[in-house]
DNA sequence: AATGAATGAGACTTCATTCAT
DNA sequence: AATGAATGAAGTCTCATTCAT
């Protein structure tokens, strides 16, 4: 005999948090409505985590720890075009994961939500990584607009674009298009 | 001559909640914050409109004529690759005005922001006359990331790249990138 | 005609604050019961106090600023035991002033009521100024005594003692014993 | 022997209990605060306590009885002034023995507090039981204010006039103020 | 053209308490 | 002897909105 499989709570709540933040947004989004989706009471949130940001900080932490390794792993590499488009790559597959898990940063842009200032410091170094060495403006903004590409095809194309095309091959034809935009 | 020197209440209104709004969020400010902002009630915004998503509304008005004045010429033209960057020329100069009375759509992505809808149909059809004729779907999310492009460029890096560029010169430079996109 | 005496909302809720916070304490008393009470909602009480310890502060007000007066003039007397013993008089007569209005720091030796500190710096220095000069330190224990017994005779013992003696009878012999106290 | 070394967890939560109600107060103490100081979940306490109240009143017990025990000796006394006297003198010492675990009745005048029931009941008999014979309302006045100046001493002066005396020589002098108080 | 006063709904949070294990 | 998980009630506070003046 096992022990019958926790319903796990916890789980449940970083779960039903990280779909109503993305779908409704961070503010919109009441503890309330997680709880009762859930079937428990608010207080029952307040018992796995301390506060509200706490539960937002704790459905970013698994997609920005693997943003963060990409980063480690990055910065050894040198700064050749091959090297740059490489880290792209890998760098989407990150993104990809994320995405897989949820949509997850579909508010990218917002100050609002707790627990940004740590994407937006992986943003900032990634940017300066991707950037070929003494880039002009325009390959410097190249890279970004590279970057925040290849997020806006996950986060809200491949949404619209449906269903003609496997994962496989959306990830294929946006990294054919972002490699392009890339200096 | 008779009328007293107008304050304008209301168009201060718009100003700070278009300010604010870009800033924090829609949710995020509320309307005692704007009233103080300009020194008087909120009772006295309920004066000058009906309910908050209206000053809201009342705020994206002049942008979304000006785009949807645009959508009329566009219409017009033939699905040309120079006619279609001549289309994409203009909406810069949409956006960048836009952006000049203040950053408008910080938040585009977002649902909660009403009178969204507009917006989105004129995004829609504006990725659809941007497109080739019987575009691929690379072609279609080649042009759906010019679009999004402009947007980001002139929303978040123009506030980044800062002093460097003249307005002109960051016009160029961008639409320079962003005709390469285009398919 | 006159216009309607306007029940004064702002004024009761401090009344009710007041009798509540005595009875019961500042931390058991809350604002759905002053509200309650008033037959307001709880949110009246946010449209007239920011907070609820700006309430107790706003209770408390009038009897600081009674007391602070008072030690400005006491400031200017000499230390001399008959200096003193009209300094202490005086004192008297502003506790019994507040009390009058209500018992107003039953519980003065808490901490949890704000607005505390500013009380706590008067009987500060009405200590000081009570004492004789190069007091002992047997004498500024019966200064500290004296004070607190008048204190704790106005706020309990009238109570208690009720109905026997007029508030003047009262007030002479509680003087009565206090100087005896006084070095 | 059998037992093993008692951690004593119940003896524990008195402590902190005692601490912490003495320190912020009742309602201010949770008991969540008690739990995490020692160590344990807050259930743990209800398996020592059953509740809030019980912790208070445990804490209290020992002093009550201390106080009770003395009352019991102290009807047999007569009414004479040297016999008034020396049961102050007695009353003293269980103030100061009770002082010495912890300054355990710091907010005494407060209803908020449970078991504070038989704590009156004891006042009001010691009260009575100091008074001369058929008090003149001076009298009883007088000897109120002589027990609540003892209870002030030890509870607030004792920690304010700090280091310059010893215990045995501030009780020394507290007695010497507090007996001429005393009709 | 605007204010002063108030409301009702709902937000986040904390607390004492319970109970199966 | 104690924990982990949860609850229900209550707390403070904020917000968009209304309405008589």
């Amino acid at each position: 005999m096992t022990s019958e499989p926790r319903t796990d709570t916890r789980a449940r709540i970083q779960e039903v948090a990280l779909e109503l933040f993305a779908k409704q947004g961070y503010e919109k989004t009441s503890l309330r409505e997680i709880s009762e989706r859930i079937g428990v009471t608010k207080a029952a949130l307040y018992y796995h985590f301390k506060t509200k940001e706490d539960i937002a900080a704790s459905v970013f932490e698994d997609g920005l720890k693997a943003m963060e390794e990409m980063l480690v792993w990055a910065r050894t590499k040198p700064r050749t075009r091959e090297a740059r488009a490489e880290i792209l790559r890998r760098y989407c597959a990150v993104v990809r994961d994320g995405i897989g898990r949820s949509r997850f940063i579909q508010q990218t842009d917002q100050q609002s939500m707790p627990g940004m200032e740590r994407f937006f410091a992986v943003m900032y170094e990634l940017n300066a990584l991707l950037q070929p060495e003494n880039a002009s403006t325009r390959e410097a903004m190249q890279t970004g607009l590279a970057i925040h590409s290849l997020h806006f095809g996950w986060m809200k194309m491949r949404a619209l674009s449906g269903g003609d095309l496997t994962e496989d091959e959306f990830e294929e034809t946006l990294m054919g298009i972002v490699l392009d935009i890339l200096p």
